[in-house]
DNA sequence: GTTTACACGTCAATGGTGTTGACGTAAGCT
DNA sequence: AGCTTACGTCAACACCATTGACGTGTAAAC
């Protein structure tokens, strides 16, 4: 008997399905990514993937060994995705902060990826790249060792974190995305200043605000707070007091 | 024809399950929480606490909309329990940097329900109390109000998106959290100079570093940086209002 | 105390999900 | 040309959230 799941090299009957696809891991993912973007991420089921596909659902077992397998191999293909083309420019401040956004924009862009793989370590060539090149901002840029250990934990994890849980906002299914927006309207604007007199003060510049994701001003803060953790002192003179 | 489901205060037969359980919204959340905790986060399921409740699954329709309404309701008793008994000192940094690490240490101690809610605004009563609170420390604490806006929403968001990243790695399967661990050792510690010039000179305080949370770093960057925005100056002291 | 209305627990059914075992066809080797 | 067996298909299982109909028995009204 054979198991369920063949390897990719050792693949070789090529047989179409009863609508004519020739499935393989490559077009699965990519139909799996496709899914996902135009019908969102709760579109991507076994069966409506096996529809898309021209194929019998149970089918793509005999290329993933389960969902999981198949979910993280789509984030495994965006991190990729997500490092390419990126250059340094030498001066740390405008490096670190284009590296962060960099990772909060790729895994909010497929935040059903994202949300497996954010709190895993892979270990893989991708991550351990990452990690090589933001410990090579920190220490070129003149941060100790065992400063730039710590400031590289913190900022990583942060730019994670942030990618994680606004991924999580996008990966809402719609009904709860929809709530979501909705109760800072509905339950903090009628919020009286008896019982809440911050809130009431702030409600226009509160609902304003919390529409969009609190990462890029938490990396400015973060910055800030470098320079003058930074040996000489302010940091290159860009900020005074 | 009555609604599906009576607000609590308009609630009036208390009539038994066949299997002698008085329901109410308080034992429904109460075992909810229990089942998250003793079996994890995937143990939670309308049928499972239909069961654990004593009761038909369909009864929970009469408390709550529906499984979203339940969530909803799960992660405002989360806040609540989390910032029971905390007491200002009047010192912003002193208040701010005690509700973080108060956050995101009950996040830690209940990872599964942690996980199921970090990511959702509930604009229930014990989530507005903890807005009001933290932009009252800022507001007291002399920080214009634009600014403060940004600074609770970065603020907010930072401690509850590490407290989900921290929760997560804690919720792991004792065989995946031993995985991921491993991986720092395994292929982080091989890694020649040659192709990682950096991890490989810092590798022992890496390993060390990464051991713990990167989110008690993070909060000090942050409080470091408000100092820094704060309009006094290097933020001396407490402004009355 | 008796009556009455209706709240709410229960049942059954719907349409979704991931996953597995059995089966036979046809692909690609010899 | 014949043989093996990979792999696409089918059917079934166990679970999921949710809803409409129903009737019991509670608590209010009298």
């Amino acid at each position: 008997m054979s198991p369920r799941v063949v390897s990719e090299g050792d693949r070789r009957r090529r047989r179409p399905t009863k609508q004519g696809a020739v499935l393989s891991q490559r077009l699965i993912i990519d139909t799996a990514l496709r899914l996902v973007e135009q019908h969102g991420a709760d579109a991507l089921s076994v069966r409506r993937l096996g529809i898309a596909l021209g194929a019998d659902p149970s089918a793509l077992y005999r290329y993933f060994r389960n969902t999981d397998d198949l979910l993280l191999a789509l984030a495994d293909e965006f991190i990729g995705r997500s490092l390419e083309g990126w250059e340094a420019t030498g001066d740390w401040r405008t490096d670190l902060r284009a590296m962060g956004l960099r990772i909060h924009h790729s895994y909010h862009g497929q935040p059903q990826a994202a949300l497996l793989v954010a709190h895993r370590t892979t270990g893989r060539i991708h991550e351990t790249r990452a990690v090589e090149t933001i410990l090579g901002i920190l220490r070129d840029g003149g941060f100790p060792d065992p400063l730039a250990v710590r400031i590289y934990h913190s900022f990583a994890d942060q730019a994670l974190a942030f990618a994680a849980q606004d991924a999580a906002a996008a990966a809402l299914p719609p009904a709860a995305a929809e709530a979501d927006a909705e109760v800072w309207r509905q339950a903090y604007g009628p919020l009286p200043a008896a019982t809440h007199p911050h809130v009431a003060a702030t409600y226009p510049l509160l609902a304003a605000d919390m529409s969009g994701s609190g990462y890029p001003f938490a990396l400015e803060l973060m910055l800030t707070a470098l320079e003058t953790l930074h040996p000489d002192g302010a940091g290159g003179g860009r900020r005074d007091r």
